[in-house]
DNA sequence: TTGATGTTTCCATATTTCGAAAAATATGGA
DNA sequence: TCCATATTTTTCGAAATATGGAAACATCAA
């Protein structure tokens, strides 16, 4: 991933709204959410929340599918994973040891393993 | 961490220059560097690399400390896994099957095993 | 104290971003 | 086709942010 895109992807995530309809998404996966709908959950005016999946759509942080009247946005984890990489790279590249805690925080995640 | 805390930090590393900070401050853990060597390395003048560390500042993601007449930066590495966590805590909460992947490529980067 | 060095604050200007209302566009059903 | 629904685009002022020169502040050495 290209820093630019990183860039574009964290300045998308650094809005309220955009932060909250983004783990929304996470949350509503893989059925993904109307832009109605989230205007709806989220008290924002359609205009305002379609300004906002625009600039998420533009990062390539979710994706937009037409389904009929509606256009149904899923969270696009795949580009989430790969922004959190792109940190963790370099973390991993000056300090192995930072990296150990993160990675057992997350071996909890697996499919084949209970969450707590 | 809080949302607000989220934040301010994807806000802060949502610019060219911060970002690039970042990733230099991480590759020079432990040791950190001066306010003027980073302007210096990465050509931008005092003043406005100064208030990006501000910035970088008040979010947490560096933490400076007066060494005589110099003031060293430091990536504050603890911050930028917490706030990893916060989207990847999401991410497991809805979806595990994403995390697997993530785990496993940070795994490699443990202290007892080499890197490739 | 004086001078040199490193960093931040102050300030003005330029740019970007936000939120919301109005208008425009796209789809599906009658 | 015409209408209703769903979404996007356009537009605007207000607010926040980026930039860099000059001045101020902090520290150290002599």
């Amino acid at each position: 991933m290209e820093t630019s895109s990183v860039i574009e992807s964290f300045s998308a995530l650094a809005q309220e709204t955009r932060l909250a309809v983004f783990r929304l998404l996470v949350r509503q996966e893989p059925d993904g959410l109307a832009a109605g709908e989230l205007a709806r959950q989220l008290s924002v005016p359609h205009a305002t929340m379609s300004a906002h999946l625009s600039v998420l759509s533009r990062a390539g942080l979710v994706v937009p599918r037409r389904q009929g009247r509606s256009i149904i946005y899923r969270a696009n984890l795949n580009h989430m994973q790969e922004a959190i990489r792109f940190l963790v790279r370099d973390c991993c590249a000056g300090h192995p040891e930072v990296c150990g805690p993160l990675a057992e925080s997350l071996s909890g995640c697996t499919p084949n393993q209970d969450r707590e």
